[in-house]
DNA sequence: TATAACCCAACAACGTGTTGTGCTATAATG
DNA sequence: CATTATAGCACAACACGTTGTTGGGTTATA
């Protein structure tokens, strides 16, 4: 527990915190102890113990900063109504440099399994709250399509952080997931050839 | 390191395994230690060391055992060549208790990182291997294509799992899953009204 | 009676979280 | 201006638990 609560630094958190990203990042470290974070930083151990209860509440702290925004989707919302395809990519790109960074990180397979599934609750909640659904649809499948939805939304933010921005314009890269949200995985053909055949053409 | 390798038994092992399955699953633990998975499995501590190098190795070991097969798919593209829908479902809905159980929970929040990466791996290099894709495809977007048909048999394993096969039949499930990869995410009507205007009916 | 499978006790090494004490630079006070 | 005070941190030590290893002992089976 935190000994000294008032005796603490802005700076000196911010100190300990980025020692933390250094460690977890560099993938020549696989067990992180609170002597390393505390020797990274250059502060005594016992100062660690004065900003942080342990490991998993500095974990904590830092993942909590980085999961998507209200303001984020409030943006996308007011893009899809103003027809501004420029606003909705920078809602989903603004890889601040740094930011993008810690972010591909823990999204990725040294990354943070907690922050994964809180950074798909977070998506989860923000779609249902700001994507307007078709009253037409089955009640029973429209879970499962916003898990998809979601799923879509995740799994491309994850290729666009994992491809370095390289493959595709911010344009095309929001252009693809559309389509593919819009008009499905084309690309494979055995769907023409075996799928519809097996069910009819009952789409 | 193990000690004595020849003095060791396969019930033991599994037994070991066992204990380890009981704690991982019980929400009640959150650290294990080689002393927990002793006595929980009735051994004494050293005979742990005799079958794994640390909780690690007997981690990757139950893992590896888990992961999708090469049969499996193999009986994919035979369904799909026969066009026998319901060898497509025993691909992916072969919860064989037990082993659906273990599978759901490595999936899960609580699960395994490690675990997701191959499982996810696993599935796209024999997603690459028995689905024929379209050669008329842009080269350059069939990578991400692939990782989002990849995404979707994904989350819809553990959109499987988690609702406890309560929700849709086997038939509806798959019915559903392929609809999504084949006509795309339709319940929202965002797209209609507004993602049509802004680049133009194009597709 | 020999061996396989396991138990038991002990070990050094390391990480954890806590505590008491002392240092030093900056800030407040008479 | 000299002096106290205090905030921020260093340092050392503590009890405790986990780790991986080792030497020797026990028991049932063949």
């Amino acid at each position: 527990m935190a000994r000294k609560q008032p005796e603490v630094t802005a700076e000196t958190r911010q100190n300990i915190i980025d020692a933390y990203w250094q460690l977890i990042m560099s993938d020549t470290v696989n067990k992180i102890t609170v002597k390393m974070i505390a020797e990274r930083a250059g502060y005594n151990r016992g100062t660690f113990y004065s900003y942080f209860l342990d490991i998993e509440d500095l974990q904590s702290q830092i993942e909590d900063e980085l999961l998507p925004s209200e303001e984020s989707f409030e943006k996308l919302r007011k893009a899809t109504i103003s027809k501004n395809s420029k606003e909705i990519l920078d809602v989903f790109m603004q890889i601040e440099d740094s930011v993008g960074i810690k972010l591909s990180f823990l999204l990725g397979p040294s990354g943070s399994l907690s922050f994964q599934c809180k950074f798909k609750e977070s998506l989860k909640s923000l779609i249902i709250k700001y994507l307007p659904l078709d009253l037409n649809v089955d009640d029973k499948t429209i879970d499962y399509k916003t898990e998809m939805l979601c799923g879509l939304f995740y799994e491309t933010i994850n290729y666009w952080y994992r491809s370095g921005n390289k493959v595709f314009k911010n344009e095309e890269m929001i252009s693809l997931m559309m389509d593919t949200i819009f008009y499905g995985v084309v690309g494979y053909k055995f769907h023409k050839e075996n799928w519809e055949e097996l069910h009819g053409n009952n789409k």
